[in-house]
DNA sequence: TAAATTTGCTAACGAACGTTAGGTTGCTTA
DNA sequence: TAAGCAACCTAACGTTCGTTAGCAAATTTA
């Protein structure tokens, strides 16, 4: 674990907090140089283009999400507690890396093929994956929802808005953003409801 | 109402297809003309600058969901109807315009000052709007949320996600998609749940 | 028919772009 | 101590950028 970072984590860190404020294409290579102090050149002793640097982050955010969905799916239990899981784990990978995370989520089109389509399909496997915890709770009868893919859309357009007001510092941390997220989203999904008031909770045991 | 869109109308509309799907910044000037069959320096004839085209986009589109919340919150009803009619008419202008709604969501940055600073205070109003409208049914007990702000910026975002998916041709039609949403998010706010299944709904009225 | 407006052209501007070539410095390893 | 390497420099490359100037043709308006 060292927290010293190498030239390029640094050219890398650096280069995502500009990707993410001023966007892949208005971010120039002298914009990342003057915030490393150093010349625009000089970058290129370390990496071999700008766009690689986009590659690394937003492939990398993939993996990173694709681990996190990986333990949550191992979990047994109801789709209720493996969707829970889903959304907890995407939620901790989206707060931990909030600036690659909004790089990940809207400057991949700048990628150049085939790395633009090989990330397309990786976004589409991992919305599979959240589909398919879904499919199982409609089969289970624990949801109900229209339509599978507009569910999961939903939820993840949910979570993936986070990036844009998340704050490490701030009040909500990100277990508790992750209980909330799943309580508004879940009960709208959930067909027995778990907000019953404690008056009424034992209605539903029968 | 003139189907015939005047050149400068023409020059919006090509531009605003090319913002969303490379961006404002990838997008140049010879691209745009390109589009349109002319040369890049024509384009000034009608326009002052790249950025103005950005700016009108923007600012209309600002309008248009102003108009719609206006008409919502005009509405009397309960919270939840509110919110209800808030949701298909923001749904209604997303829908109509997915490719000036992408720029709108996603290009504002690109702005300069202090287009870029008005840009934001609206936005800030249009959110305020809708937390406004939570804050009344979590006041009249219609709504149980543990925080107003967070529940109108998840709401919002599974709204503002349509634009990437919506097509015109698609099997769901704008209303039903207003529907399944206001369903889906709103029985995770609701107190009184109106899932239950026949058999138990009885158990609900006492 | 004359004037005004719309629409487009070619040529070119200075600035900024990503990137390469070639060289220097200083630290680390054999 | 010599070799190797990491880190950075200056200078410059060819290209693309948004935009302006000045002019020409066509269409619309008076």
């Amino acid at each position: 674990m060292e927290a010293v970072l190498s030239r390029k984590e640094q050219i890398e860190k650096t280069a995502t907090a500009l990707f993410k404020t001023k966007g892949f294409s208005a971010t120039s290579m002298r914009d990342l140089a003057n915030e490393l102090g150093i010349e625009a050149a000089s970058i290129y002793s370390h990496i071999k283009s700008k766009e690689e640097i986009l590659q690394r982050v937003c492939f990398r955010m993939a993996q990173e999400f694709f681990e996190a969905i990986d333990a949550a799916e191992a979990v047994d239990g109801s789709a209720t507690e493996r969707l829970q899981h889903a959304i907890a784990a995407h939620v901790r990978v989206l707060t931990k890396n909030t600036e690659a995370s909004a790089v990940f989520l809207h400057e991949w089109r700048h990628l150049s093929e085939p790395f633009h389509g090989e990330f397309l399909a990786l976004r589409d496997k991992y919305e599979a994956r959240f589909r398919r915890i879904i499919r199982t709770g409609i089969d289970s009868g624990e949801f109900s929802v229209p339509d599978e893919k507009f569910a999961a859309l939903t939820i993840l357009s949910g979570l993936n808005w986070i990036h844009t007001w998340y704050k490490p510092e701030g009040k909500m941390k990100p277990e508790e953003i992750a209980d909330n997220l799943s309580a508004m989203l879940l009960n709208g999904l959930t067909t027995d409801k778990l907000t019953l008031t404690e008056s009424d909770s034992h209605l539903n045991t029968p």
